[in-house]
RNA sequence: GCAGAGGUGGCGGAGCGGUCAAACGCAUCGGACUGUAAAUCCGACUCCUUCGGGAUACACUGGUUCAAAUCCAGUCCUCUGCACCA
């Protein structure tokens, strides 16, 4: 395929979701307006068993370079994964290869969702970095190794953070920062795309390129998507948008997202143009209802992740369950045999509480409704047989009660 | 192996003989408020209860004591340091 060089794209690509590039947005423009062809690859770790939203953003980024011609490779970590990168708080504990290839399999169809894999043009390459990684015999890595430094390795902040909390570095923590380094080796890539918290690690791939083959590769970082808390959104905080969510799902989470973050979800999660965003940002500064964009933000992803009609729907079941709180769309019935119950037993009954304590409380703080009318009396005797049609609600969780004789 | 530190609720982390079902923070749940949220405020957060109370709980097993999360002994586990030249 011929190389283009789209203005727009190339623009989108220097700016839209980036976080920085290495050694400089410069030296990338200049490549990508050369019309040779550039090998780009990103590492995606199957630690968990579905990507998350995150992804979205470099999945887009890379579907920019694929539709410009060049030559797109999704590397999964499958032997990486096994040892996982060292985390601020401990050491990993290891997968197995068994957990390794459950969490793989889907991963491709995912990609798939917003890449182009299977375009007849372009198609995207995958790698699975078991494939060289596995043959490395201990020469290989005793030579690998050699070219870095422990106090290079130190520098990270995590080992920095545990060395002052007198917690365990283990050697092989060393090892996750080399084996991506010789991904990038083994691909001779041009590029290298990963979200910022990867930056180490894709600098030590700068660092073995450099020695060995003599290439400056470029090293591209995405913005994270931060929560309201500061903290990123990924796997190891459990707080993700998986990719394999319901439309609906996708869709109400976002949705809980915190205001400051709709400008930042269009730029990152989106195939918006950077103007486009611009004009998010300019609507929300008017004064518009930042709702109405957030159900935009909403739409969008979730068209872009499932499809539009799908996203049409999750709209609808948005507002008619949480705007309109019209909850009786889908509300399961419970069977009660005998006629008569008291109330908190009720609630463990149905699951709605684990004990009858809990069970108690949730009545006296309130959040019990029968048929609509608070009950705050945990003993208070309900006859099914005799309130039917009985709709319960406990806080956000609603059922209806069918009297089974 | 030797020397130290430590194991407390979903998590982090106080408490170090009684007033401890265990401070505080996070998470969670409920209420109020809203545009779903978030933020904020209030409340709850072992189980059972005839609503007066009661029963289990601070790694485990024993012991000391009127009384133990708190002291003692043993067991298991975790972490840190030391290790050659001696």
């Amino acid at each position: 395929m011929k190389i283009k060089t789209d203005k727009e794209i190339i623009e989108r690509i220097l700016t839209k979701g980036v976080e920085q590039i290495l050694p400089s947005k410069e030296i990338l423009k200049n490549l990508l307006e050369s019309g040779r062809t550039i090998k780009i690859y990103q590492g995606f770790d199957p630690t968990a068993d579905t990507l998350h939203i995150g992804h979205a953003a470099h999945l887009h980024k890379l579907e920019d370079f694929r539709k410009l011609g060049h030559q797109v490779t999704c590397v999964i970590g499958d032997f990486t994964a096994r040892i996982g990168d060292p985390d601020k708080k401990s050491v990993r504990k290891p997968l197995t290869k068994e957990e390794v290839e459950k969490n793989m399999q889907s991963f491709k169809g995912q990609i798939g969702k917003i890449l182009d894999v299977d375009n007849k043009e372009n198609p995207v390459i995958f790698r699975y970095n078991s494939e060289w990684l596995e043959k490395l015999t201990f020469t290989d890595i005793l030579e690998l190794t050699s070219k870095f430094s422990v106090q290079q390795m130190l520098k990270r902040d995590m080992f920095q953070k545990r060395i002052k909390e007198n917690r365990p570095i283990y050697i092989h923590e060393f090892m996750y920062p080399i084996m991506q380094a010789y991904d990038s080796v083994v691909l001779d890539t041009d590029i290298q795309l990963g979200g910022n918290d990867q930056l180490f690690n894709m600098l030590a791939g700068r660092h073995l390129m450099s020695i060995l083959k003599n290439k400056e590769k470029i090293v591209i970082t995405g913005k994270l998507l931060t929560t309201s808390d500061g903290s990123k959104m990924g796997k190891t905080e459990g707080n993700m948008i998986r990719m394999d969510d319901t439309p609906e799902d996708i869709y109400g989470k976002i949705m809980a997202f915190n205001d400051d973050l709709i400008v930042e979800g269009f730029e990152i999660l989106t195939f918006a143009t950077m103007d486009e965003v611009k004009k998010y940002q300019e609507r929300l500064d008017s004064g518009e209802n930042p709702m109405n964009l957030k159900k935009e933000l909403a739409f969008k992803i979730t068209s872009e992740i499932a499809s539009e009609s799908e996203a049409k729907k999750a709209q609808k079941h948005f507002e008619s369950v949480f705007q309109k709180r019209k909850q009786d769309v889908d509300v399961p019935t419970k069977e009660i045999t005998g006629e008569e119950i008291v109330l908190n037993n009720l609630l463990v009954e149905i699951n709605f509480a684990t004990s009858k304590s809990e069970a108690k409380r949730l009545i006296e703080q309130g959040a019990v409704k029968i048929n609509n009318k608070k009950v705050s009396q945990y003993n208070h005797i309900l006859n099914i047989k005799d309130t039917q049609p009985l709709i319960l609600k406990v806080g956000k969780k609603i059922c209806k009660i069918l009297y089974k004789p």
